[in-house]
Order: structure tokens, then sequence, then C-alpha cells
RNA sequence: GCGGCUAUGGCGAAGUGGUUAACGCACCAGAUUGUGGCUCUGGCAUGCGUGGGUUCGAUUCCCACUAGUCGCCCCA
């Protein structure tokens, strides 16, 4: 009997792990200067959250949900994404309450979507967020974005497009709403399936389409930006002032649209143009959501965030043959022959790992060629070897495993003799 | 959910309807019984994703399944 992982899933070995750290820990330090704080939440939610605050037309609501029933007959949801979980969160423990406003988060986990897997997609990916409620200062918009955009930029990539749009605030969305269907819906016919049911339903998203894409009326359709009221566009062309104020290229595409229901005003996303990229261009998606509080039964609360995957991240960089400096090999590496050695080389390692040096031995019985070898693999620095005759006279041996020059040092000054040429 | 391609040792990869499944890398051992990276010698798949079928005989042909991969939809 053998076990295979489940579809869309992957194990991440040794070897990958160190770059997941590094990330994540490049994602932590920056929030800390930003002052974002972590939040940690369930994997799983009631299903309702989900279906309140994603919005029940999306795909993720209607196709992609790892939807079951628990032991008490109760409908869970393992989460397709991680701004339902904070506002649930937010609302939950009364943070709207907390006299530091606006209330600025982060989150890192698994993510769980039901799709067929593909380059840059899988049923459990990692995303890393940012969510901060509270706040409708467009200010805070650039912030996330500028955020966002350090992330990348601070692990050294160079080939991002950043794309932001408005969809305007509620009032703004329904008159352009109208607009469309109206645009749309003489000769909705000849264009696919998919648009003809969206027409009624989220008309915007008929501007996502790709195989309608150059239909005369996707040309002239009209642009959600001629139909900002004069608030929503006086905040677009804030949040723009300030992302040119920090030195952030961007583009305005009208024809944005994010897949979530909850967006009002500023979305964006982030896409690597990197050759060979693939059919996965988006890194990093995010936007505005001014209802979404509300919604889950909190008090009128505007919020915004975004969410990167990690596995696209390094898709990205691997893209743009970026290698992250993950250090890999080790201090030193204790050979020895001999049984007595053997066992004091147990009590040398433990006293080198005292002391902060990273440092390992054989435990497979190896010879000392073998040692060598072994610690060569390792890519130790440097070897200290022991046989009993070095025992005897209370000294070791200590390989520079560079030079391949070997000096003789006491036992007991070993460790000063490493730390020494460790700095 | 739909379509194309693929599936051989730890990795890469050749191959054939028929008695021993190339080769390269890695690994192990020896040459060098206390010293790595180079060299040489030897070792290393009772098995060709899983399950059926065709056949005297299948890793090779057919079907299904599973998985990977690419694309569509959509998205991170």
């Amino acid at each position: 009997m053998s076990f295979q992982i489940p579809r869309g899933t992957q194990d991440i070995l040794p070897g990958e792990t160190e770059k997941w750290q590094y990330i994540e820990q490049t994602a932590r330090d920056l929030c800390r200067r930003y002052n974002y704080k972590e939040i940690r939440t369930p994997i799983f939610e009631h299903t309702e959250l989900f279906l309140r605050s994603v919005g029940d037309t999306t795909d993720i609501v209607q196709k992609e949900m790892y939807t079951f029933e628990d032991r008490g007959g109760r409908s869970i949801t393992l989460r397709p994404e991680g701004t339902a979980s904070v506002v649930r969160s937010f609302v939950e423990n009364k943070m709207y309450g907390d006299p530091n406003q606006p209330i600025k988060l982060y989150y890192v986990g698994p993510m769980f979507r039901y799709e067929r897997p593909q380059a840059g997609r899988f049923r459990q990916f990692v995303q890393f967020g940012v969510e901060v409620l509270g706040s409708h200062d467009p200010a805070i918009d650039a912030e996330v974005i500028a955020l966002a955009m350090e992330i990348y930029r601070s692990l050294g990539l160079q080939k991002l497009k950043l794309v932001i749009n408005s969809l305007g605030d509620a009032e703004s969305r329904k008159a352009h709403r109208e607009a469309l269907i109206n645009h749309f819906k003489q000769r909705i016919g000849e264009f696919c399936e998919d648009c003809q049911a969206r027409l009624e339903k989220n008309p915007l998203r008929i501007l996502d389409c790709k195989k309608d894409r150059d239909h005369e009326l996707m040309m002239t359709a009209p642009s959600i930006l001629d139909y900002l009221n004069d608030e929503s566009r006086r905040y677009f062309e804030k949040v723009q002032m300030y992302l040119t104020n920090l030195g952030i290229e961007f583009e305005v595409d009208s024809r944005l649209v994010r897949g979530l229901d909850y967006y009002h005003h500023t979305t964006f996303e982030i896409m690597s143009n990197a050759e060979g990229f693939g059919a996965i261009t988006t890194l990093c998606g995010g936007g505005r959501y001014n209802r979404l509080v509300q919604e889950i039964g909190g008090p009128e609360t505007p919020g915004i965030g975004f969410a990167l995957s990690i596995e696209r991240l390094l898709a990205a960089l691997e893209a743009e043959n970026i290698s992250l400096p993950v250090g890999k090999g080790i201090d030193c590496y204790v050979a020895a022959l001999g049984e007595k050695a053997k066992d004091e080389s147990v009590i040398i390692v433990n006293q080198l790992r005292k002391a902060g040096i990273v440092a390992d031995k054989d435990y497979q019985d190896r010879k000392v060629k073998a040692q060598l070898k072994a610690a060569d693999r390792l890519q130790a620095k440097y070897v200290a070897i022991l046989g009993d005759d070095e025992l005897d006279r209370k000294v070791i041996n200590v390989k520079d495993m560079n030079t391949g020059e070997q000096t003789e040092v006491p036992l007991h000054s070993l460790v000063e003799y490493l730390k020494e040429r460790l700095r």
C-alpha cells in the first residue's frame, strides 16, 4: 500500500523551506517597519461567512470551496481567502473599539480552493496578506500598495507591473452597471455564453472576458472611470497622487475587475512580466471594501487589503533568475575514528552548538574518508578530526575545508579557535 | 468543469510484442586499513504510474483510473 499526496497540494522539502522562511521573514520584517501586526485566524470557518463576504455569484463560492459537514452537523468551509476571516475576527473581537485606529493587520497561511491545478495554481496554497480596517484615507490605499511592492522589490524582483483601477462607491457602481447593461443588451447575442449570463448578474465581468475581447462593443463600452461621482473621482486621484509621490509607477486599467464582490473604490493587481512566466501573471491582488464589515455584522467600517501567493512569488523569482541568499553549509563537522573518540565527539558537538556554532557529526558509522566526504557534502567550513591518539594527547585536528590546511588545537580551546575564525 | 501532452531506478534519460531493461548523474565500496573536492575499478530497476483487456507472450498495443504538465474558465 502506498500513498500519494492529494491533488493540487505539495510537500515543501528541505532546500525549499529555507526560501519560504526567507520570504516570510522578509515580509514580516517589512510589516514591522510599516507597523502592521500579525493576526492568526482558523483555517476553517462557518460556510455562511464566505457566502456573505466573498459573494455568492463569484467563482470561488460557486465552484471552488472545500465545504463539508462536521460531526455536529455544521457546514464548515476551508478558507478560500483571508479577508473574510480577518473581518470576522475584527468584528467578533470588537477591534473597532481599540483606540489605535486604523487596525493594521497581516497574516500568512494556507488557503484552499477546489480547482484544476496547473502552473501557479494549487488546491492548497499560501497567501501572505494585509488588511487595514478603520480608515478611508486614500493615503492608506497608497501605503498598502507600497507595502506590497516593497515586499517584491526587497526580494529582488524587477519585472513588475502595478495596475490600478477604481470601482467607485455604491452610487457610481450602480450608475455604471446600468450603463453597461444598456450598452450590451441589444447585441448580447453576439457574445459568448458566459457573457450572456453575466449581463444581469454581474455586467462588470463582461469587460473581463478574454474571448470577446476584440468585439467592437468592448472597445466602446462605458468605462467605470466616466461614471465615478465627484467624491469617488477625487478619492482615486488622491490615491494616484500619493503613489506618484512615493515613486511607485502604475498603470490605470479601467477594465481591471477583481473576482470578489466586496470591492469598492481602489482595486489593484501586481503582475510579473518576466519572460516565460506562463499564463499566470497575477502575483498579488487587492482592493478596498467599504461595506464588508457591516455585511458581517459590525459597525460601518472601511477596509482595504491585498493577498499575494508565496508559490507565485517563488515562480516569479525563478522567472527572473533570482536566487535568495539562504545559508546552506554548516560551520563544523566533527569526524571521529575509534570507539573512544566517537563517544567524545558527542560531547564536542554539543559544546560547539552551545557556543552558537552550527555543528554536526557522523551517525552512520562511516570511515574517516567517508566522514570527510559527508562533511564536504554538507559544505562544512571546518572539520574537527579526532582519533584515539589525539584524544590521549587532549588535542584535535582542525581542517579548513577551503584551504585544506590542518591545525592541531588543544581540545579545551576548540570552541575559541572556531569562534575566532568563523566571525 | 473542458481540451492537448506525458508517466521507465534517488534524479535525468534511451529502448523493444518475446529469453540479461542502454547510458549519464547521484549514491556505496575498493585502489588510498587516519583525511573531502580529481582519477581509475566494481556495485546499484525480479522492474517500466495503478487496474483491466488483446496476445502463446506486454514495459512495449487498447481501455479505464490516478497523477503531473500545458492551455481554457477563473484566480493568488
